[in-house]
DNA sequence: TCAAAAGTGTTTGTCCTACACCCATGA
DNA sequence: TCATGGGTGTAGGACAAACACTTTTGA
């Protein structure tokens, strides 16, 4: 590192917002209200304020969008993309974070004038800038994660079944797995869940008990994908 | 996205080059020969040109730092640091680049003012900036890769015998591993590794057979750590 | 002939998969 | 009572750790 050397440049981050709902993997999208792209669909993001951390930058925009508290959400860099001609209005940097968020109970509410809305994973194509590559470096990132990492509650409230978690690994991952080999490796995995002591019909059938999150930050063996 | 907002900041492109020499896992430090940090370690790096791509700024500090033709030298984005303050002359955004190299026959040289040197990871402490933070992450991100990825072969020349490989994984997590197992695991992981044909005796002892990198770029199963 | 490193064989235990089977609820 | 999902048991196979053993070189 030599000179400073302030090259004019915009900064901003980008969010891929995933979630879960209705069995399926989506993302939380915005249609541009104003050029360039502008009618297209777009990631939600924003430019870095002076003297704002990058993170803090992302999670200002995760509140913003989603309407939530984002102090629980899982929130994490994913990459930074910087190709010169990314943006037709000059050179603009994007930190891309990636959010894993539970099926919200209250309807995504208050963000500013666009319209935001969840997208299925699967159906999204020709988004704008270069924002198909951020989402998709950004499902690779959410699907290796599941394998090794206890990632896959935080797409799930506080409480949850085991087969609410199996509906997690089973959308995001996009393969079906045995419910009963799921179930025997999760409670025999150390910590990765600890139950509540109590019980719910919500899924029908017999009562399933329900579980938080244990306290593993990384899991011994690993989940397979089939 | 909003309107463009043109924050004055600086952007680089820092380098976590590693290497292992003589058993023992290394990075290229230079010393600083000017304010900030005058006289302490850093890691090599530079800032972005206009219109230059993130990756292209780091390949250029990783030839003029190590000489290096950097085709074949592995290069991956690692993360990017953006504290408002971690930088006293102002707002320095930095794009963070891990680098894995071979035992370079050749000595670090033309490496402009500033001395370079490979150090020992291990010892390695207080280096200027939030370089130590920069390192550490580096240093996981190559030590999980190492596990589900065949790049330890990024560490060796192109032609390597088995127990090379094995002593990159040694030096790497700083675990003595069983030749004799770890021998059997690659060579039966499909196209981790190809055989050259050729044998030598540089290693002592009975012959051994000489391996080239295979076309796999993940390893199922994993090679795992004691 | 000996030291040193390469490479193979074998045993033992752990984990995964597949699936048979039983449990507890709502309709 | 039946359908539905929750949860346990178990047999068979794949794989890993540990280590005895053989092979091929240089000194």
């Amino acid at each position: 590192m030599r000179d400073m050397d302030f090259v004019p440049l915009g900064l901003a981050a980008d969010l891929v917002i995933l979630t879960v709902r209705d069995g399926r993997l989506q993302v939380l999208l915005i249609r541009r209200g104003i050029p360039p792209y502008e009618g297209q669909w777009a990631l939600p993001g924003g430019f870095v304020r002076p003297d704002e951390d990058l993170e803090t930058t992302a999670r200002r925009e995760l509140a913003e969008e989603t309407g939530l508290t984002t102090e629980r959400i899982h929130l994490e860099q994913l990459a930074t993309y910087g190709a010169p001609d990314r943006d037709p209005r000059g050179r603009v940097v994007s930190v891309a974070y990636l959010a894993l968020v539970p099926d919200l109970p209250a309807p995504v509410a208050g963000s500013d004038a666009a319209s935001a809305s969840w997208i299925d994973v699967q159906k999204v194509r020709g988004l704008a800038f270069d924002h198909d590559r951020i989402l998709t470096d950004g499902v690779e990132r959410a699907r290796a994660k599941l394998e090794y990492s206890p990632l896959a509650t935080a797409f799930c409230p506080p409480e949850f079944t085991i087969s609410e978690l199996r509906g997690v690994y089973e959308a995001v991952w996009g393969t079906p797995l045995d419910p009963r080999n799921f179930h025997r490796k999760v409670t025999k995995t150390p910590d990765f869940v600890a139950p509540v002591g109590t019980t719910t019909t919500r899924d029908g059938g017999r009562p399933a008990q329900l579980f938080h999150r244990g306290t593993a930050t990384t899991l011994h063996p690993p989940m397979t994908r089939a």
